[in-house]
RNA sequence: GCGCCUGUAGCUCAGCGGAUAGAGCACUGGUCUUCGGAACCAGGUGUCGGGGGUUCGAAUCCCUCCAGGCGCGCCA
């Protein structure tokens, strides 16, 4: 990359500048170059001399022209200039961004990949709702940040794997067999109180019927063997739910497989054996307190079950000591902030570090109906799903709304306005862009125009310049989303660069009685086409032929 | 009470300590006999929630206050 080739010489520069004595031997901060918001300004720009005006006592005028003075030669740039109060601008020459099109379309669909994972192997583990109702718009969102980071991550040069994890025991599987068995007998004519704080969705009373009908009376006497039977429903619900939003994962993790296959024994034993659990009361305390958590926590409860949190420490011991994934990101929603530090903690105690965890706090999505508020919970049965509102809204549009937002910022989705603004939903004009190319080529193979010998240097329009300048921008994007685990940087930049695209459209005509030029273009929008479907697929959206 | 997140244009949101704080939508005007008009070009709006502080420089970092969301279970 460009900016880091950048980054290296001013670095260097500086030195030079200092052993000539032309500035003093302070330590250099770490070098950065930024591309400037104003494009007078160039392509790059450094504030090196700014930030060592402090240390070195000068004027980073004069810093910033010593540094520049011990520049070596710099192929593809020229302009180096020194600009008040300090920055080092660099511009790309025309001949380097034009030389950019034939890289692009020899990386083709890989365009934009970069090795800074260096094959690390990454679990994410994302979505994993209760499968004890259909998927809302929240996990419509944990879905789409998931995925998109997930393919964000195989693009930085990381080994990818995403994971479900399926509680399919615990008290609220409990709940969950006990109303679907009361809507089950309900369904049979048997005259039954429905649990007092059960799933009282409606979709509840269908499974209750379809169980009826298909094993008759068979389960009378056998809640948990027809809640088993009707979470596998729940989670063939959710997978279809999720392909609909082109979300596949990798495997499902189920947590009862901690408790058969010994895993919750282990680490309570190597817990114990470390020192960290203590009895109190009747229960078995995690003793997270020694490790500078706020408070400790119950591993098994009184009654000799043990909690979620136990469950939890055995499967993150198992991702990261087992499994051996150097790393394991966890979206979760902004209701499970209280468990972060506590689970923190325990790998700390089971001799993990815990670096090796990040846990993305995703904020919570609040559904509206105009200025009406609907509530989300899966208990009181009240809910829309996320199927109704990608009927009602469009796949494309929610995925690319649920994108654009970071995750840190809480999401309210007004299904009137999502409506009323799907049309006018910008993933269709980065789609239209794409399309629009894809008709060019179609016309030009019409036309059997063989561009593969086009001659790029006879680009030369501020357009395709602008054009050029923002598919390199695509190694950055992705790098900065890979670095600092977001997403949603990446929307942004595809409607930049579909501006770009649409600008050099109406400005350049690209298939013209020019043969030369007609092939130049050509070259052009198909390496845009290439940078185009590449940021769509990362968002894990369609990237369209036609619309 | 304590902790985390948020507060930026009318609305929805970007903004990696740097240059004149940006985009989409909405609004207004213009562009088209031509490769897809789901397009392009132009117009303008900001106490960056308030107040202090650090810095050559703060929307960005620190403190404090205000407002909203979430969390602080032997629930998951």
């Amino acid at each position: 990359m460009i900016k880091h080739e950048l980054a290296k010489l001013v670095e260097i520069a500086a030195r030079e500048a200092q052993s000539k004595d032309l500035i003093p031997p302070t330590a250099l901060p770490e070098v950065s170059v930024e591309r400037p918001q104003n494009p007078e300004h160039g392509d790059y720009a450094s504030t090196m001399a700014l930030k060592l005006a402090r240390a070195a006592r000068m004027n980073p005028m004069v810093i910033a022209s010593a540094i520049v003075s011990s520049f070596p030669p710099i192929p593809g740039v020229e302009d180096i200039t020194v600009v008040a109060p300090g920055f080092i601008n660099f511009r790309l020459t025309d001949n380097w961004l034009r030389e950019q099109v034939p890289v692009i379309l020899g990386a083709g669909a890989s365009y934009g990949s970069l090795d800074i994972g260096k094959g690390q192997r990454v679990q994410i583990e994302f979505v994993s709702a209760n499968p004890t109702g259909p998927l809302h718009v929240g996990n419509g969102r944990g879905a789409m940040l998931g995925n998109a980071l997930a393919n964000i991550l195989a693009a930085a040069g990381y080994s990818v794997e995403k994971e479900y994890y399926v509680n399919d025991a615990g008290s609220q599987i409990e709940v969950f067999s006990n109303s679907l068995h009361a809507r089950y007998l309900q369904a049979l004519g048997k005259d039954v109180a429905f649990p007092e704080s059960g799933y009282g969705g409606q979709y509840m009373i269908e499974v209750g019927q379809e169980l009826a009908t298909e094993y008759g009376e068979k389960y009378l006497d056998q809640p948990s063997q027809l809640g088993a039977i009707g979470l596998e429903r729940m989670l063939d619900m959710i997978r279809v739910d999720l392909a609909n939003l082109g979300v596949v994962f990798d495997s499902w993790f189920r947590e009862s497989s901690i408790y058969k296959e010994g895993k919750y024994q282990a680490i309570m034993d190597l817990l114990k054996e470390k020192g960290y659990v203590a009895e109190r009361e009747g229960a078995l305390w995690f003793t997270s307190t020694s490790l500078g958590d706020d408070k400790d926590n119950v591993l098994v409860r009184t009654t000799g079950v043990p909690t979620y949190f136990a469950a939890d420490a055995a499967y993150h011991y198992d991702k990261l000591a087992e499994r051996g994934f150097d790393r394991a990101i966890n979206i979760w929603g902004a209701d499970h902030l209280g468990h972060v530090s506590r689970l923190k903690a325990a790998l700390t105690g089971m001799g993990i570090d815990h670096q090796r965890l990040n846990v993305i706090i995703m904020q919570l999505v609040t559904l509206k109906r105009g200025a009406e508020a609907v509530r989300l919970s899966k208990r009181t049965g009240d809910i829309i799903t996320l199927r109704e509102v990608l009927e009602e809204v469009g796949a494309d549009a929610c995925r690319f709304f649920f994108l654009s937002r970071s995750a840190d910022s809480q999401m309210d989705f007004d299904l009137e306005l999502a409506k009323q603004q799907s049309n006018e939903n910008p993933v269709y004009y980065v789609q239209y862009a794409h399309a629009r190319i894809a008709s060019i080529l179609d016309l030009a193979k019409d036309r059997d125009i063989d561009f593969s010998d086009g001659d790029v240097s006879l680009l030369a329009t501020e357009a395709e310049l602008e054009l050029i300048r923002q598919m390199i921008l695509l190694p950055e994007v992705i790098e900065m989303s890979a670095h600092n685990l977001e997403p949603h940087h990446l929307p942004h930049y595809a409607q930049e660069l579909a501006a770009a695209f649409h600008s050099f459209y109406t400005v350049c005509r690209v298939v013209s009685e020019d043969i030369p030029m007609t092939k130049a273009r050509l070259k052009l929008v198909q390496a845009t086409k290439i940078g185009l479907a590449r940021t769509l697929a990362l968002m894990g959206m369609t990237v369209p032929e036609s619309m």
